[in-house]
DNA sequence: ACTGCCGACTCAGAAATCTACTG
DNA sequence: GCAGTAGATTTCTGAGTCGGCAG
């Protein structure tokens, strides 16, 4: 419920006060770092929250006024906002041979929910319309899309282009308007607009963009390997590494990185030899037709991301996900010129944002008043009775307490894992102490637990919907005064108010420390930031008090404890995404991208002239940084040996690299999460060579880039373009990635067809940042269950080509394999059932490729944060579009900022 | 000047929960 | 109309990035 997300600032003029215009006409001001440059500056001073240390410190607190109340306001407020949520459904024939189907994204409901957090109760769960956009082809695994063009796909036999077949359901109108326009009236604060960028920058970017449009010109063709069946899959529990990852962490030198220093903002870069075609300075854009010969271009293409290289060459070969042809049924015929100004006008979701406070850059906020946090109930003891070598067990509630957390967890992979066993024993020895009964593990017979907890589980399933309701409504109401936090006299949600429960740490992919025991966090361990006027939050445990009560507006945080299986990490209970401190910061992020959209010519210059640099740092900066460019990877941060062995550029091992000659990489590693990242990408020949100059000498666990750290790298970009990391790269090629892919893919249609192509261009964006999902569990039983209904069907079909035949020599049809009599059609008759039954069985195989390319493929998380929310909006407005379609309640919330946005942006 | 650590924040997939569709 | 289920959304919390400070 982050509907004060949706509210908008009555402003004098009828805008939000949001515009943006200005801004962009101005130089960039990377306002986040600034902040951190000045709060470093200033850091000293700042207290830092420290395990002994009760530093209390107030820093700049001032009089906190009134909170205003409650600034709530649904995102579907406006009555006029219904439009865009009938949206009717549309039907696309489906006719093409190769269609796959891809869901399109939940419709967020708008309606809002005010009532139900002010009295913190939930009782109208929100209408949801849902609409099933197919879609189309985007459904090659991933693999099979970054091997390239969709003629491959398709003749190797996966659908390529597919025609969505969509429904839509028309979402109620107009509920709750009352209730929103009230909200909105009576929302006493306005926040300044964090953003205005977008408006004025509405430039043609084409040139500006590198990668999409070149990708087809050196045949660079990454791929990601294995898909569906060979997709990169996710490094499963029980496997070990199956990389090259050396769990040795070795010192690297400390040579001091030399960096190459590239004038900002100057435009002679333009004429750099390398930097043609990319340089983004330079009005010429290089569009994917204009493709210059990439072969013997050294560099020609280096500008050109891989990722978007391989986008391109299946965006040129494939016409469109959306054929044009396709069913259109007459529902979005209008006039793309209108839509502008009403969404402008309209823009229901948009709400003002704040600035920084003061604009100094370094306060993150002026008065902050908050409940603090809620805790787990107490352990409730069950007393059920484990075996031990086949004997009832005893145990006190807090070892029973230990003991349910590892019964539960039977079905998962963590159970029969060694290190998880082992950690947890370990943890639970101690709890039983010395002399218990329980000597070892593997003794024990866990399983009476198990099955209560399981009949717990049914129970509670088994629960009428009332009785379900009521819980409900007494977790809600118990919660509420948590959920909300009041910073600069605005309520904003709270993100994480929940205290995490004791429970089994669950690390990703092998880490050690799977299994240890997560003690329970008691408000002894919790300290609280809050505004210095405003009430300490009552401890809500009697009898126990916080660890500290700071009052340091320089950090966002509301409370930390420290992490119980890595002391020396916290854990933050930050505001929610939809909050305005979120939303500005998210807004910087993606400014910082474009700024680096600018600047990426002479960035690709100066790394491209560096490849053969006789100094080795340099040349492995200018080898990292290409990597990060072309392939988006993570920057790679050292790790500890108490972490799971994953690496990131900077971290690569020699192992993680393959040459094949004449000049590919085969990169194949375990990245964040453990989530495996299998690629062979045609690199610049002095790429390849300089990587096989780096492997020289070296065993496979070595590091690749021996030379090199994540802060040397970010110095030196940092010295190309202030305030640039290695992941603004990632950002940047999100989000140019979408831009692109949006206006080049495109086609006049209706509202489904237009979803479709979006859900490809987001798919694209998914694969370049190699963002994954774990296969569910029902997916096999699915597809058979598909191929199944498919192959009856075809029986069907068999069937009705005989009563076709005998019906035009005049004969009754043959009784049916059900043994029942069929009705006596005519040939007409019979011809278009065969017709249907056989379109049928097309979507149900389309849907059925969809599926099984998509099983990987995780579209949310480049959705939340890579690709520039402000892309999404303008192509709506430009196109007609809802933004309900692509954006769902949180969302909305979350990109609040941007709904204003002018529909001519382009990133 | 360098390095390692601390601190604060973003990004990530899995699990839990909710919702709507299908048979 | 209902139950089962698929898929969307939300919650949870682990895993990264990166700036800055201290030794």
């Amino acid at each position: 419920m982050a509907t004060e997300a949706f509210v908008k600032p009555v402003v004098p003029n009828g805008h939000d006060g949001y515009d943006d215009d200005d801004e962009d006409e101005m130089p960039l001001v990377f306002k986040r770092s600034s902040n951190n440059n000045n709060t470093s500056s200033s850091s000293s001073n700042r207290p830092r929250p420290n395990s002994n240390g009760q530093k209390s410190s107030s820093i700049g607190s001032t009089k906190s006024p009134p909170p205003s109340r409650s600034p709530l306001t649904s995102p579907n407020r406006s009555a006029s906002s219904g439009r865009s949520s009938l949206m009717k459904p549309s039907l696309p024939s489906s006719s093409s041979v190769q269609r796959s189907t891809v869901k399109s994204p939940p419709v967020g409901d708008g309606r809002s929910l005010v009532a139900k957090e002010r009295n913190g109760l939930g009782k109208t769960p929100p209408p949801v319309s849902k609409s099933d956009d197919e879609d189309s082809e985007d459904d090659k695994p991933l693999s099979a899309r970054l091997k390239g063009d969709t003629k491959q796909a398709s003749s190797s036999g996966r659908g390529s282009s597919q025609q969505p077949v969509q429904r839509s359901n028309v979402r109620p109108q107009g509920v709750n308007d009352y209730s929103r326009k009230k909200d909105y009236d009576e929302r006493v604060q306005t926040k300044t607009n964090v953003g205005a960028s977008s408006s004025s920058k509405a430039v043609n970017n084409d040139q500006k963009r590198p990668l999409v449009n070149n990708i087809n010109r050196n045949g660079l063709k990454p791929k990601i390997e294995g898909n569906s069946s060979q997709a990169p899959a996710k490094r499963p529990l029980e496997k070990g590494n199956s990389s090259n990852q050396s769990s040795v962490k070795r010192p690297k030198l400390s040579e001091p990185a030399r960096p190459v220093k590239i004038e900002q903002g100057s435009r002679n870069a333009a004429t750099t030899p390398d930097s043609k075609g990319s340089n983004l300075e330079a009005s010429k854009p290089l569009r994917a037709n204009q493709a210059t010969d990439k072969e013997d271009n050294s560099d020609g293409d280096d500008h050109v991301p891989i990722a978007s290289r391989m986008r391109q060459d299946s965006s040129n070969k494939k016409p469109s996900s959306v054929k044009p042809n396709a069913s259109m049924i007459a529902s979005s015929s209008r006039t793309i010129a209108k839509k502008p100004n009403k969404w402008v006008k309209d823009s229901k979701y948009s709400k003002s944002t704040r600035s920084l406070p003061s604009g100094d850059g370094q306060k993150k906020w002026k008065t902050l008043e908050h409940n603090g946090v809620i805790f787990p109930p107490p352990y409730k003891r069950h007393g059920v009775k484990i075996l031990y070598q086949g004997k009832p067990v005893d145990l006190t509630p807090e070892q029973e307490e230990v003991a349910t957390m590892f019964a539960v967890m039977r079905e998962t992979e963590y159970y029969n894992k060694k290190m998880f066993r082992d950690n947890f024993w370990n943890d639970w020895r101690k709890i039983l102490g010395k002399n218990h009964v329980i000597k070892n593990l593997d003794d024990c017979d866990f399983s009476p637990i198990y099955e209560w907890y399981m009949q717990e589980k049914e129970i509670k399933k088994q629960m009428s919907a009332e009785e379900k309701r009521i819980l409900k409504e007494e977790k809600l109401a118990q919660e509420e005064k948590y959920m909300w936090a009041v910073l600069d006299g605005v309520r904003e949600k709270v993100g994480n108010f929940r205290v995490e429960p004791p429970g089994l740490f669950r690390g990703r992919g092998e880490h050690p420390k799977m299994g240890k025991l997560k003690k329970r966090i008691r408000p002894c361990d919790i300290t609280i930031n809050i505004g210095k006027e405003a009430p300490v939050p009552e401890c809500p445990i009697p009898g126990e008090r916080w660890k500290e009560v700071k009052h340091d507006n320089t950090v966002t945080w509301l409370a930390f404890w420290n992490d119980p299986i890595n002391p020396k990490e916290f854990k933050y209970v930050f505001l929610a995404a939809s909050s305005a401190l979120k939303g500005l910061s998210d807004k910087e992020k993606y400014e910082k991208a474009r700024k680096l959209k600018d600047r990426i010519g002479h960035i690709r210059a100066a790394y491209t002239k560096d490849f053969s640099n006789k100094d080795v740092t340099k040349r492995q900066i200018a080898v990292a940084t290409y990597l990060i460019d072309k392939l988006a990877l993570r920057a790679g941060n050292e790790k500890d040996d108490d972490e799971a062995d994953t690496v990131g550029c900077c971290t690569l091992k020699v192992g993680n690299v393959d040459c094949i000659p004449p000049n590919k990489l085969k990169f194949d590693f375990l990245g964040k999460d453990s989530i495996q990242y299998v690629n062979t990408v045609e690199v610049e020949p002095p790429v390849y060579k300089a990587i096989g100059q780096f492997q020289a000498g070296k065993s496979k666990t070595d590091d690749l880039f021996d030379e090199l750290d994540t802060s040397k790298l970010n110095a030196h970009l940092k010295e190309l373009m202030p305030a640039l990391t290695a992941k603004v790269f990632r950002t940047y090629n999100a989000s140019i990635t979408l831009d692109d892919m949006l206006s080049k893919e495109t086609r006049d249609g209706d509202v489904p067809e237009k979803v479709v192509v979006y859900q490809q261009a987001n798919k694209e964006v998914a694969i370049i940042c190699n963002h994954q999902r774990t296969v569910s569990k029902s997916h096999g039983a699915q597809v058979e269950k598909l191929a199944l209904k498919i192959e009856e069907l075809r029986e069907q079909i068999k069937e009705l080509d005989i009563d076709l035949d005998r019906a035009k020599k005049g004969r009754t049809p043959l009784v049916g394999s059900d043994g029942k009599r069929k009705r006596n059609l005519t040939p007409e008759a019979l011809e278009k059932k065969i017709m249907q039954t056989n379109a049928k069985i097309e979507k149900m195989e389309r849907d059925m490729q969809t599926k099984e390319d998509m099983k990987t493929v995780a579209l949310g998380t480049s959705k939340i944060n890579y690709m520039d929310p402000r892309i999404t909006v303008a192509w709506c407005k430009r196109h007609d579009v809802p933004i309900e379609k692509i954006f769902n309640k949180s969302l909305l919330a979350k990109f609040a900022w941007a709904m204003d946005v002018d529909p001519e942006f382009r990133f």
